[in-house]
DNA sequence: GTATCAATTGAGATTGATAATCAATATCAA
DNA sequence: TTGATATTGATTATCAATCTCAATTGATAC
């Protein structure tokens, strides 16, 4: 049993919410995907095993994650919105290609340092960034220029 | 004559447009603003002088204010487009505050140059980024701390 | 196990932003 | 002034996000 079960159970408990069939089923289904996922995009995944489960659901529980900690909103610059797993990953910060969609997840020490060093000049208290760099990727410079 | 009405007037004759009298007075109205307006916000100040400027037209205009790089586009992470000045503003990052809604625009040189670094390290070549941090502005610190 | 009751569900409808369509109109070079 | 062409505004389409509500289900007490 994984350790987000765990997690969801413990924050239905607190929350008296509780533990459904299709809060388990998506779950599961979420933890295996790898992308940063839409709505959408889980939804037609679990679709395919459970067509019970309902649209609303999907993205009712997906918030949820979000809420528990399990998961993590991305936006990546088109207009859906995006989760990806939080427990077990560290904060990273995205280049994105704005050819083959690819994305790269990267985290720089160094920058989260000057970042929170300007913040506490301006009087800031900074809670989370987002920063994402948009290009092109190392395969798609290499298809070019052939 | 603003700078910006040359910059309209030269990107238009490019392509081959048209300068209208509205495309006139949107450009002047979104002159005026000083804060990152959607498109709903900008027809709601053309609205009171010129009712006759049509929800449709703002919106087509405020792209081909982004196409002459007259605007650029921002994204404050509520899901609506904002577009802030671009002519003789220099690149920035934006400090929101989640409280109050207020930003501060910053410029840090360091991260600019981290940035570019650690591109060339994975390959990537980069065309634009974005960086956002959320959290809590110094008045409403202060309000807090009362 | 069963009753109880609030939380949850799924279908469908709604909202809000963005974008396409199209007939009427305006612009501008010649 | 005119004709070719771009633009406009109203309307409609699209799509993701979100709400509604009656029917159902899970957790808890008995």
């Amino acid at each position: 049993m994984p350790k987000e079960v765990e997690i969801l159970t413990d924050f239905l408990k607190e929350k008296n919410l509780k533990l459904t069939s299709q809060r388990r089923t998506i779950l599961e289904a979420f933890l295996k995907t790898e992308k940063h996922v839409s709505v959408d995009d889980l939804y037609d995944i679990i679709r395919k095993n459970s067509p019970d489960i309902g649209h609303a659901t999907v993205f009712r529980t997906l918030r949820l994650f979000r809420n528990a900690d399990i998961a993590k909103e991305v936006d990546l610059g088109d207009k859906r919105t995006r989760y990806e797993h939080k427990y077990g990953h560290n904060h990273h910060d995205h280049l994105i290609c704005v050819q083959c969609g690819k994305f790269i997840e990267v985290l720089d020490e160094e920058i989260e340092k000057l970042q929170d060093k300007f913040c506490k000049r301006a009087g800031f208290l900074p809670q989370r960034h987002k920063m994402e760099i948009f290009g092109i990727c190392r395969q798609c410079r290499a298809k070019e220029k052939r």
